[in-house]
DNA sequence: CTCCATGTTTAGAA
DNA sequence: CTTCTAAACATGGA
């Protein structure tokens, strides 16, 4: 799920329950999650420090270390945190587990392992090797239309695009064209200053729903997209039977009578 | 067995 | 150089 209001509700629970805890150890059990550094490099970057405050850029997450560098996460398609007691179980796909001296764990879950783990100098550094745009939801809307204005090609290829704006994936940005009455192949050069400003609300108004709903489909307003394709199916506007279509790569749900 | 999946990177084509 | 597509990554689920 990690687009950015699933990494928000990390970065949230991380904050309230993970910070200032000392670290005892540091477990991994996929090697293959790290970049650019091993296991032993990583418990000893954690071992006996603490996290000191967390912050996110678009789907990246960065958790300051206290008298040390960042811990950088990335969570690839399906990556989650997961935090637990003594009594807690580990989850099923720990590949990293980080115990703290109160006897909590905290969890790098991922079965697919497409995310990656790295230590930074600090987020700025990070995000600019990384060519990441800015965050969507740190942007203004002077700047959105900016950015616009300079695109090309389809609205959903741009809007994905993390070198552009940081933050939205496939699933959210269907939403985001759906709510702005968007298709997702309408070239950019065609809209108007209404159109991108209509583009831009919808895109503050999904992520923060999303964010509100706990990034959770079923708590989302009913007026969304997203849980009416959950349930498969209808436009929760007009009532036509949503359509697929590729864009930037991947599977695309809109409604062709609503959005243009 | 086949196809598809919420992300990113890279190779190759146009 | 830009833009787009397909493949690859690793694995589970329908």
């Amino acid at each position: 799920m990690p687009e950015l209001p699933d990494v928000e509700i990390y970065r949230r629970r991380l904050d309230s329950k993970a910070l200032n805890q000392a670290i005892e150890r540091v477990q991994v059990a996929a090697p293959a999650l790290l970049e650019g550094i091993s296991p032993r490099g990583l418990a000893r970057a954690l071992v006996r420090h603490r996290f000191a405050l967390t912050q996110r850029h678009g789907k990246h997450l960065f958790v300051r270390i206290d008298r040390g560098d960042w811990l950088a996460l990335h969570f690839g398609m399906d990556g989650d945190l997961a935090y637990y007691g003594p009594a807690g179980e580990r989850p099923s796909y720990a590949g990293v587990v980080i115990d703290f001296g109160n006897g909590f764990h905290l969890a790098y879950v991922s079965s697919r392992k497409l995310g990656r783990i790295t230590l930074a100098r600090d987020p700025h550094d990070y995000v600019a090797k990384k060519h990441l745009g800015p965050d969507a939801l740190a942007l203004d809307r002077k700047t959105f239309v900016a950015l616009a204005r300079r695109g090309r090609g389809a609205v959903k290829t741009w809007l994905t695009n993390q070198r552009v704006i940081a933050g939205v994936g496939n699933i959210y940005s269907d939403e985001i064209l759906f709510q702005a009455r968007l298709h997702p192949k309408r070239e950019l050069g065609t809209c108007n200053d209404a159109d991108l400003g209509h583009l831009f609300d919808s895109m503050r108004k999904v992520l923060r729903s999303a964010i509100a709903a706990r990034a959770d489909a079923r708590r989302m307003p009913h007026r969304f997209l997203l849980p009416a394709r959950l349930a498969g199916g209808y436009c929760p506007n007009c009532g036509a039977r949503l359509r697929t279509l590729r864009a930037a790569g991947r599977t695309t749900y809109f409604c062709a009578h609503c959005q243009h």
